[in-house]
RNA sequence: GCCUCUGUAGCUCAGUUGGUAGAGCAGGGGACUGAAAAUCCCCGUGUCGGUGGUUCGAUUCCGCCCGGAGGCA
């Protein structure tokens, strides 16, 4: 007898969608809870950079995995994961549906596709050596040496590409096995999940620039500036200076470029995060894609209530 | 009104001593397994403003017309 899997929903799509919204609404009609996917929102203390829920975007309803963070504090997709399966088996332990919601794409399909990390662990030490061996020697004897474990992960990397190279020479030798393997043995047990993808998107990208766009001057208005200082000015090595939203005004502060050029350069980093989010997001055949030039409305969020009501058997509670 | 400069990819421009053209930016496609809002790979056909002429052949030379910028009145 096999186990019954968790119904999960799953609300994708490129920044500035509509997420927020149709995640909360789903979970209003359906007796859930959402469970946020997104790297950056995990950090306490950028609500407007990295575009947290707010209050009455949540709508009552309960957010997990938001502004639990501190900056210096390291994390990665093994412990999203970790995490947020804890999160999915708790609000089901509660009769709720988990409603996972978020664009970064490497989590929400790591955690619904149940990608095991457990038995590669991270060496912070060994890595730092190889960064240092790449920085003095370039990638090239790097590669080569890679070459040599795991040819075939070496065939698909570019010699620019210095983070893969350290992590999968990481890999083989904290382990002995190659990333190659690694892909294989880490799809082996079936997902305990049974997940309803929904993806937002719009059928003219431009209008989805246009809203990108918008919300960046949104975020000027409402404090971006000051959370980008604050940031700026924490000293310790912080993934989060890499979020886009505050990096961007960094130059600006240090009088090496106009208010408007940065928050220009702001635009131009978020569009091609979106373009890169609807490109992993594609790749997932499970999705249903609901493209609409709008933002989540009762029509669209009606359309997205019935595939999950029909994919996953369940009914609503409210509504 | 006259003179000068200018009109080439979505934008800024280069170029062809006449054989239908190429950079940067913007944009598009893809990859992605412990930093992922990161990182990396690939992609340039456009009535060369319009129209006549010269020429085997014009985006390139010449005339006229229509835009734009500056100067003189």
């Amino acid at each position: 007898m096999e186990r019954e899997r968790i119904p999960v929903a799953a609300v994708v799509g490129p920044t500035a969608s509509g997420k927020t919204a149709l995640a909360a609404e789903l979970a209003l009609r359906f007796g859930g809870e959402v469970i946020s996917a997104d790297s950056m929102q995990i950090y306490r203390g950028l609500p407007v950079s990295t575009a947290q829920p707010t209050k009455e975007e949540m709508r009552g309803v309960p957010h997990h995995l938001i502004a639990f963070l501190d900056w210096g504090q390291p994390f990665s997709v093994a412990d999203y994961v970790t995490l947020a399966a804890a999160a999915i088996r708790d609000v089901h332990a509660r009769g709720r549906l988990p409603v996972i919601a978020g664009g970064t794409g490497l989590y929400v399909s790591s955690l619904l596709h149940h990608i095991s990390f457990s038995e590669e662990p991270r060496d912070n030490a060994l890595r730092a050596g190889l960064e240092e061996r790449a920085r003095q020697e370039g990638t090239e004897p790097l590669l080569a040496e890679l070459r040599a474990l795991d040819p075939e992960t070496a065939a698909r990397l570019s010699l620019r590409d210095g983070k893969r190279i350290v992590r999968a020479l990481e890999l083989c030798r904290l382990t002995g096995r190659t990333m190659a393997e690694l892909r294989e043995q880490s799809r082996r047990d079936p997902s305990p999940y049974r997940a309803c993808w929904i993806g937002l998107t719009y059928e003219d990208r431009s209008l989805l620039y246009d809203r990108v766009n918008r919300r960046v001057t949104l975020m000027l208005e409402n404090g971006l500036l000051d959370e980008a200082r604050r940031l700026m000015e924490f000293s310790g090595a912080a993934t989060v200076k890499q979020a886009i939203g505050c990096k961007e005004f960094f130059p600006y502060f240090r009088g090496e470029c106009t208010l408007e050029e940065a928050a220009d350069k702001l635009r131009r980093e978020t569009r091609r995060y979106a373009k890169r989010q609807l490109t992993w997001f594609r790749r997932e055949e499970a999705v249903h894609w609901i493209a609409r030039d709008r933002v989540p409305d009762a029509e669209l969020v009606q359309e997205a209530s019935s595939i999950l009501a029909k994919e996953l058997e369940i009914r609503y509670t409210i509504g």
